[in-house]
DNA sequence: ATAATGATCGTAAACGTTTACGAAGGGTGA
DNA sequence: TCACCCTTCGTAAACGTTTACGATCATTAT
């Protein structure tokens, strides 16, 4: 169909190797005829066949991303500074979003595998990564905004039990006890480092969690804003709301202001991960910041650099700093 | 490195041709060594290389998603859409981030052509598509959220003219003369239907245009806030402002409400896209409405039909509805 | 018994590249 | 002049599949 090295190699009356070796920038071949093959490779129209390279050479210059929410800001901000770093570097990349399924996780996992990529970042869905560590030896992976809990792996991630001690430690200063979570899908990775942190301050602190303050769904507004509902007409009102990200921030908010309560005002509200719209004037929300950007860009230079140098150690990795973003969204109480 | 049909063969003591017929499901097998072969092969491991088979079959099951901004809501609800319908169907898409950048666009639609990908759907980041049409006689491609106009091409987008007038008249009808337009990148193609729609409606009711009410700039927050500051302080105050869509909106309100005036009591505002962050009750954005999970499903499924029937018409299109959704960043002023 | 048929499988070519190896030719030094 | 080397290029194998074609064998019909 398209034109191919041979066709090139007819015209320029010479051998196909030839071209070849024009076209790859080889040192073996006189500059002129090189001259010559690429001028008539550029007028046939020729484009390379990435396939069939990539079937001898053993290398796509692809890389893989499988992120769980395409739609979620903080992982969108991170697929851009991955794809971005990416680009800079020569390497596209095939972005999978799973949509928060497992299944889909795994499918995209294998036809990647399958699509033999040069690599790939992943942010798992679950905290059972079983089935990507199985393939850690084939392929170079590297976990972004997830701290696995096995040896020789690569990640880049912020600290997210630390990062809920800023929240909490926060939220216990300003004098709140009755602290909700509303946090993600049970068995997600951040969901469960987020409400440990969580737990853990409550303990440090001498307080008792009230199990009816805990909620795990998903990371979505609906899900805040259904939680927080369900939460203000059956239990004793909580005087703050530790939400899991940002997104369920605003539904919690939402919720709250339905119910003719006011955010500070009778409910404090903090977030995670000081998306965009955290910061507007109508919004105002307290969060985590996660430096999302930074995180997509050093999963791939990571990656790029384990790729390139796959006899350097297996387990490099990257943890980045976070930092509490004091806005309008929680005030002090006076204990009681 | 990896196991390939030979190792399975030569375990099974069966030809590899044997071995692929198992594998692929060829109707040319018997069902005894088919389960035998299949039943090694997955003791094995062995994964099948999709890149080899791409070089024979010449397809990859594979399709490109090019689009400017990732971390635009609007757009990325398109990709979703589309990756859910893909997956559905069995395709993989590899997601091209650009930036606003149409030299990264041209890349990405290299990349792509060069990965051979099965087909391609594409939000073009500049109205100039002719570095886009060049292609389209060597593989199937649909414009999603863009109308070409071109002949015998696809798409599926909503009327962008039609749904200016859809905000513009609400505005007209409202009482505003005084309408600002604060849009996107100047060549870019909704930009261009959106200021054509604008221009019109303003003709329509001939109320003349100022040009320092027109602003075309970045599809972001801060580029609407930035351009409406300056509006602000350098010219006769407009009424209201048709922003470009709903993240430039947000930063209008944002530059106004800072300036010291409010929305909508001095200056109403009306977006595009209606992002999930506009119906909240802290915005609470008037806006149009556009169905941009449907957007990326159908694109998706336009694009697909047209490589699994490749003989039928190649300008099968989609155009969907938009409405007006009225929220409070409108309201009606007396004419004077 | 023989021919025809159908099921099952193997052989080999093909897809479009890269690259190891060897060959040819010209240049250089002694 | 001869031996050697370097540059440049062609031949052919390899990458891991699919698939057209032919071969074999058993089954069936005549």
């Amino acid at each position: 169909m398209s034109i191919t090295i041979k066709d090139i190699a007819k015209k320029a009356e010479v051998s196909y190797a030839t071209v070849s070796r024009a076209l790859t920038n080889h040192p073996e071949i006189n500059e002129e005829t090189r001259r010559k093959v690429l001028q008539i490779a550029h007028e046939m129209g020729y484009r390379p066949n990435a396939i069939a390279k990539g079937l001898v050479t053993k290398n796509s210059r692809t890389l893989g991303l499988i992120i769980p929410d395409i739609t979620n800001p903080f992982l969108s901000e991170v697929a851009q500074g991955m794809g971005d770093y990416a680009s800079q570097n020569g390497y596209q990349v095939f972005l999978c979003n799973c949509n928060w399924d497992v299944q889909r996780e795994k499918e995209h996992l294998s036809k990647l595998l399958s699509s033999r990529v040069d690599g790939i970042v992943i942010a798992p869905v679950s905290d059972d990564i079983s089935h990507i560590l199985r393939h850690k030896e084939e392929i170079p992976i590297v976990f972004a905004a997830y701290k696995p809990n096995a040896e020789k792996c690569s990640f880049v991630t912020t600290e997210d039990v630390r990062n809920v001690s800023l929240a909490m430690e926060y939220l216990v200063k300003l004098g709140h006890k009755k602290i909700a979570y509303i946090g993600g899908p049970e068995s997600n990775s951040a969901d469960i480092a987020r409400f440990h942190g969580y737990r853990s301050i409550l303990e440090k602190n001498a307080i008792a969690m009230e199990p009816h303050y805990v909620i795990h769904d998903q990371y979505t507004i609906s899900s805040g804003y259904r939680n927080t509902k369900q939460i203000l007409e059956n239990c004793d009102l909580p005087t703050a709301v530790l939400a899991g990200n940002d997104i369920v921030a605003l539904g919690v908010i939402q919720a709250i202001e339905e119910f003719g309560l006011s955010v500070p005002g009778d409910i404090s509200v903090i977030g995670f991960d000081d998306i965009s719209y955290a910061s507007l004037n109508k919004i105002q929300l307290t969060t985590i910041h996660q430096p999302k950007y930074k995180i997509g860009e050093l999963s791939a230079k990571v990656l790029i650099d384990r790729i390139q140098n796959p006899e350097e150690k297996k387990d490099s990795y990257e943890i980045l700093e976070s930092k509490l973003i004091i806005r309008k969204t929680c005030r002090g109480i006076s204990s009681y």
